[in-house]
DNA sequence: CTGAAAGCGCTTACAG
DNA sequence: CTGAAAGCGCTTACAG
């Protein structure tokens, strides 16, 4: 495997001139550059990652802490993970994968050996050992995700009430005064992410503040307990006529199976907002109007915010990316009647 | 950041003593020993990685080359890449994560700057193009899954021939004659992994060598060409008492309903197994036996062919790893009428 | 049982 | 525009 040493002799140049050449970090004479680059091409140089780290100030390698258990919905899980290695691709750094098990004892591994040069942080809970880690490891960190306590940290995440305020806004530009959210099960509110409650605050206060009714209600995974919730607030509240979702796939589609089977049409007698799935609803019956949960526009910024902390601490911020409203034809005006 | 030079000076010795006493490549005295490691205590310190990597033979970096396609069934595809990393973990190696936009040039790039030791292939398909560039990289590397052609590499997999023919044996020890397979759709036969083909064979040529009769049926994804698929199979041929499956989760679970509306019970009418996948199968209704894919078994093993190979090259081989049975008690005697 | 020293392959001031 | 050289932080023969 050839080294810088050869190549330097093969372009009949010093080691320092090959290594500018192909930093770019100076300016090289013309011939000089085509020598080099003829010589590295017949070598099929590559340069040594270990020299470059040691001798350079970064390793270009992030750490990626995703925990990938098994009760995490793992198409996210899936999509964020390969939206984080995409970004950092771009900035030419490389991803290493700390999971589960090594969480915290792993980041403090790979930071204290300057394995890496940063850390992207995935999946973060309300209560999660591994914000207290970042910031006291004071290594550029991205938190994708907002735990309890920000302070001292970079975040990026949707702007969940700004998405549930669109949805609302949406359903009551069309007209709708009565609007409902059928949201996850009452247990992801008491623990883990603080997203689903984000959501549903934006969504109460928006509605609010547009001075349309609104009613909340948390529908647990089980076919005939959707059922029942679906019931149940359209019974109790017969006036809705927009109705918003925030929950996992298989319950959008029993949702509407069960919507469907009171006789009502979609966006006919009800509109409906898919609110911030990671999932397709344009294949669903019918397609719905979405609010997406963008893998991508979180950790490219993620990506970014570590990128430029290589150069320096920054302000630490929550940073809240703005939704993103897509429409399927699920929303129109409510029928004349009510 | 502490290096060696201050863990040496702090406890009054060379550095190639603390080197010796932190790898414990050579005996270091009982007193020497305490001083060093009171030292590294002290000043908190950690072997630096570059440094290691430079100055070593080995980077203690693995790459895994796992797509993350979103058409991958990402709760498997999940579940294999921790367990990879859990693995390469137990032999102290990091690992750096390359996704499908990459996968033939990351490979390249991090195997000729020698940023990594070996490769872990993930996610193998009949043609795929990650085998070539592996074979002609020479690098240590290990493959889950079977391309269409493994010669020269050293491949890790389940038996899935003798997963399928032990589901027979079971159905056959049991006192069934005539057995199904309920399958994959036709596509998935066609492209893609071979595993399913596999299986398919395995059943089978077992069946005919236990002397059984046999049949296989594709079944496509949507419900009612699942319950038309199940009606097919026990219409056409009624002497079946023993079902093996072998299908995503949601397949399973709309089979056991139409083999439930039909008003067959399991096991007494009909006998139910589950073959190779990756999800639970005890909390359905009814319980299914199940011959699992277990991501670790595969895994673990693949690590280890790749840890076994830093010392140099080894024999290429495809490595299956024997599939187990669980009981779950859906499998019984064939009622005595038939 | 321990140490002095070479060397891994780069980057980057320093010098011209 | 280019080069000689120091140095990044380790490991490991070599020597005693």
């Amino acid at each position: 495997m050839a080294n810088i040493h050869d190549v330097a002799r093969v372009a009949g140049v010093s080691i320092s001139t090959v290594s500018y050449a192909l930093s770019g970090k100076r300016p090289i004479g013309e011939k000089t550059r085509l020598r080099i680059d003829e010589a590295v091409r017949e070598l099929d140089y590559m340069p040594n990652a270990a020299g470059r780290m040691l001798a350079g100030t970064r390793t270009r390698i992030f750490a990626l802490t995703a925990p990938l258990r098994s009760d995490t919905y793992a198409p996210a899980h899936m999509a964020f993970v390969l939206a984080v290695v995409t970004a950092a691709r771009a900035f030419d750094y490389d991803v290493l994968l700390l999971t589960e098990d090594e969480a915290v004892d792993g980041l403090r591994r790979v930071s204290s050996s300057r394995l890496v040069d940063g850390i992207i942080v995935l999946d973060v809970s309300v209560e999660d050992e591994r914000a207290d880690l970042v910031r006291s490891l004071g290594v550029p960190a991205a938190l994708i995700g907002v735990p309890g306590d920000a302070a001292g940290l970079v975040c990026v995440d949707l702007d969940f009430e700004a998405a549930a305020a669109l949805a609302v806004d949406r359903l009551v530009d069309a007209g709708h005064a009565s609007v409902a959210l059928l949201g996850h099960p009452s247990a992801v509110y008491e623990r883990g992410s603080n997203f689903p409650v984000r959501f549903r605050d934006g969504f109460l206060a928006r509605a609010a503040e547009r001075g349309v009714a609104a009613s909340f209600s948390m529908v647990e995974k089980d076919a005939p307990e959707i059922r029942q919730a679906v019931s149940a607030i359209l019974d109790a509240h017969p006036a809705v006529t927009g109705l918003v979702v925030h929950a996992e796939e298989g319950v959008h589609t029993t949702i509407l199976e069960a919507v469907a089977g009171r006789g009502l049409s979609i966006p006919a007698d009800l509109s409906v907002i898919a609110g911030v799935p990671t999932f397709d609803t344009s294949s669903f019956t019918p397609p719905l109007d979405v609010i997406p949960l963008i893998p991508a526009d979180s950790c490219v910024r993620a990506v970014e915010l570590a990128v430029q902390q290589l150069e320096g601490p920054i302000e630490p911020r929550v940073e809240l990316v703005a939704p993103k409203y897509r429409d399927h034809g699920s929303v129109a005006a409510p029928r004349p009647g009510g």
